[in-house]
RNA sequence: GCCCCCAUCGUCUAGUGGCCUAGGACACCACCCUUUCAAGGUGGCGGCACGGGUUCGAAUCCCGUUGGGGGUGCCA
């Protein structure tokens, strides 16, 4: 058995894959590659029932985007929690007999009265010394042993928790299924888990699960809490609120590159003052240690321009390329007839430095596919304002439909002649004819 | 309520007791370049939450306060 680390991965399936999920599993995968370890993921939901084969294909797709591909060698997955329920109540019966855990027949409602009562909130061990044989309705909970549980945390250091804080927690439900905290254990330890590298909302229950690992008679894993990311209102960033699909950066045409290197950039820096840097340098550098303790802002306005820069950063091929499906799209307003590829090719240059998301092309190129390309009222109606844009504009019309030669200096030496005549300099006398 | 975490420009960060008059990036502003818009260049604005310690010396260590966040399910 070797002993490189591994690193495991476990989203849930919700049907789209989250930024902070991404920057999560690139720090797995940072370090695994680093490492020579092994990037392990589980696509966590102890309940079947709600795995979907076309979410979880929507995160191996997300992570594929991102660099992390299912066929490389550091991958290993995707294991589906929910089909090792027969393992996770092995190990519950197994605590069971040891007496590290035990059954209880209270009803939600009623350990809610109980706490009411007790002025306590929580689950106040009612059941612990009532030695219940397991039956329907009867919860299997884990007996919290006296004392403190100390959690070494790579990012955090060391954290402190009161067991008498920590209520005897459900390890089985009233209809024998495993809860997650279970499973989750039970399945690193079979998967010999070495490093646990996820968000920091999961550091409170971090105690027991090291506790559960202690009783299963293992050596608790590695862990690391990096921390959340968050919007303008310093909430953790939640589908409801906010744009957190990665898939919807995808589809508006943000690089993945740009957005690995953003999210990168998010509690962790590079070594000097660069930040646009090559994934391969990110690799080399990232170190948990690093990894900073507060809570970041997903600034979209800063992605935008990571990804202008990695735009303009393309070779021109790669540039077309990454336009084409923009270009070509149902939504494209032109017909494929009128796109011409060679015309594309000639003003691509052009439009390179002035994106910052591939969908722009469109408006940037339409007027030499279209016969009558959308207008910009507010310019037109600013521009066109004067007497003298008018005359210009016809001027222009007449006069560059019957010139001789149709290039850079004869069109801008005409447009200088027609302003003179109006008394514009080419500044101004250039306005209407772009609008 | 209880438990836990966090605190450097508006934002993301560098900083691990003297290299700090606190560095970079985004955003913003100005100027330059320029036939427009961009891109590019130069410069500017702007920060160690507060109060106590420790120390010859603190953004850096300790305590407290305040503020923010997360967790507290027979959810994951």
């Amino acid at each position: 058995m070797s002993d490189a680390p591994r690193y495991r991965f476990a989203p849930s399936p919700t049907g789209f894959f989250h930024v902070g999920g991404a920057r999560t599993a690139l720090y797995n995968w940072a370090l695994a590659k680093k490492s020579g370890g092994t990037f392990v993921l589980r696509i966590e939901d102890t309940d079947e029932a709600r795995n979907q084969p076309e979410w979880t294909q929507g995160i191996i797709d997300a992570l594929a985007w991102i660099g992390i591909h299912q066929d490389d060698p550091t991958f290993e997955g995707p294991y589906f929690q929910s089909s090792y329920a027969e393992a996770h109540i092995a190990a519950a019966e197994q605590l069971h007999r040891d007496g590290r855990a035990y059954y209880c027949d209270l009803t939600g409602e009623q350990v809610q009265e109980r706490a009411k009562q007790n002025g306590k909130p929580g689950y106040d061990g009612y059941s612990r010394d009532r030695g219940l044989e397991p039956g329907p309705g009867r919860v299997l909970r884990f007996r919290v042993p006296e004392g403190q549980t100390v959690v070494e945390d790579l990012v955090r250091g060391r954290v402190e928790f009161a067991n008498d804080t920590i209520e005897d927690f459900v390890l089985l439900r009233g209809n024998g299924s495993p809860m997650f905290l279970l499973a989750n254990v039970v399945d690193d330890v079979s998967m010999r888990v070495s490093h646990v590298v996820r968000a920091e909302e999961h550091l409170p229950n971090t105690p027991k699960q090291q506790m559960l690992w202690h009783a299963l008679g293992h050596t608790p894993p590695t862990w690391a809490h990096v921390p959340v990311l968050v919007n303008e209102q310093r909430k953790k960033l939640s589908k409801r609120r906010d744009k957190v699909a990665l898939e919807q950066f995808r589809d508006e045409g943000y690089l993945a590159d740009a957005m690995v290197n953003y999210l990168m950039t998010l509690g962790w820096a590079p070594r000097g003052d660069i930040e646009i840097v090559p994934w391969q340098q990110i690799q080399d550098e990232f170190r948990l240690e690093d990894v900073s303790h507060s809570p970041a802002f997903f600034d979209l306005k800063k992605l935008a321009s990571f990804n202008g820069e990695y735009i303009r950063a393309l070779p021109l091929d790669d540039f077309i390329e990454a336009c084409r499906p923009f270009l070509t799209g149902p939504d494209v307003p032109w017909t494929p007839q009128q796109f011409d590829e060679e015309v594309f090719r000639s003003i691509a240059p052009l439009a390179q430095t002035r994106l910052v998301v591939l969908p722009e092309i469109v408006a940037l190129v339409d007027f030499l596919f279209l016969d009558a390309p959308p207008m910009d009222d507010a310019a037109f109606t600013k521009t066109f304002a004067s007497a003298e844009a008018n005359a210009v504009h016809t001027d222009a019309i007449d006069e560059y439909t019957t010139l001789s030669r149709w290039d850079h200096d004869t069109l801008k030496t005409t447009l200088e002649e027609i302003g003179t005549r109006h008394g514009l300099k080419l500044g101004k006398a250039q306005a209407p004819v772009r609008v």
